[in-house]
DNA sequence: GTGCCTGCAAACCGTTTGCAAAGGG
DNA sequence: CCCTTTGCAAACGGTTTGCAGGCAC
């Protein structure tokens, strides 16, 4: 497995590989491909990301991307958040963090930065010595459109 | 909501008979326990809302359970969040509403006064004109024990 | 060569649905 | 009496697990 610090290095494999040596865990070629899926899709949930990995690789078995996605996570390469009822997205360490707006009627998924949270944040760690980790959850509401008409079917949980 | 001062209403059953009717919807003995048994766990999933009402009328199933806690949520008597990766929880709308802290680490559920977030919810509204509720989905991050000290076991999503 | 990792199939949990019978209005 | 509501059983989506074989180290 060439692992040579190269230039147009899709998703960090260099630092999968190390990061995974450093806890233990082996070099697949189903762990690069996960990873590779997470980052190139950026909200994938399971399903997603083993179609994705299987394009390039048919008989990834979706259990081992479940054991994968744990496994990254686990050593801190991706994250999930719980958009509402179904399963979980996916996102790369290296992306940003950010907050998820879901919106009750539509469904609608709108992103913005984790700074709008500072102050719930502070008042969480000083109040209760919280250390909140605002991205792993969604937040749920109505968003402008469904606010002023009504609603417009979809709706998540 | 009518919310008449009775004195020995286990759950506003008068409420209930009068929401339900007022949206043509029929009063049956099953609804009135769902309700009640709500309001009694004060934070249910489905199935716990359904064991405890089998304790008073054991055919009772759960494919009922479910159907009334949407009608019911429907009409705006119960509410429900998620608190991580299973299932989601009930709570009497005559409850107050309340954030749940989740612990990454030991799965501890914490209950804060939603007003913690004000400042949250007023920046969504002024920069997104998205309207929050809070209480749908839980916070998620690091009680102080766990933070102190190294994790208990436990764990939630 | 050793033991972690994978594919497969089956089990599992939470939830939804189709249907015929029961019961509320 | 009609039509909503229920119980039952089966299906369903998402996830986990046991096991035998394969591959990284």
């Amino acid at each position: 497995m060439t692992t040579e610090p190269s230039t147009t290095d899709p998703a960090g494999l260099t630092s999968l590989h190390s990061t995974l040596r450093a806890r233990g865990y082996r070099t697949t070629a189903q762990r690069q491909l996960v990873l590779d899926a997470v980052t190139a899709l950026r909200h994938g949930t399971p399903d997603d990301i083993c179609a994705e990995v299987q394009r390039t690789s048919p008989a990834v078995n979706i259990s081992t991307v479940y054991r994968t996605l744990e496994l990254l996570e686990d050593v801190g390469l991706v994250t999930h958040t719980h958009l509402g009822h179904g399963a979980p997205t996916y996102h790369a360490a290296t992306d940003e963090d950010h907050l998820h707006l879901v919106c009750r009627d539509c469904g609608g998924v709108t992103e913005t930065d984790v700074s709008v949270a500072d102050a719930l944040v502070q008042r969480l760690a000083n109040e209760h010595g919280f250390v909140t980790d605002v991205a792993h959850f969604a937040i749920y509401g109505r968003c402008p459109g469904c606010t002023a008409g009504p609603p417009s079917g979809g709706g998540t949980s």
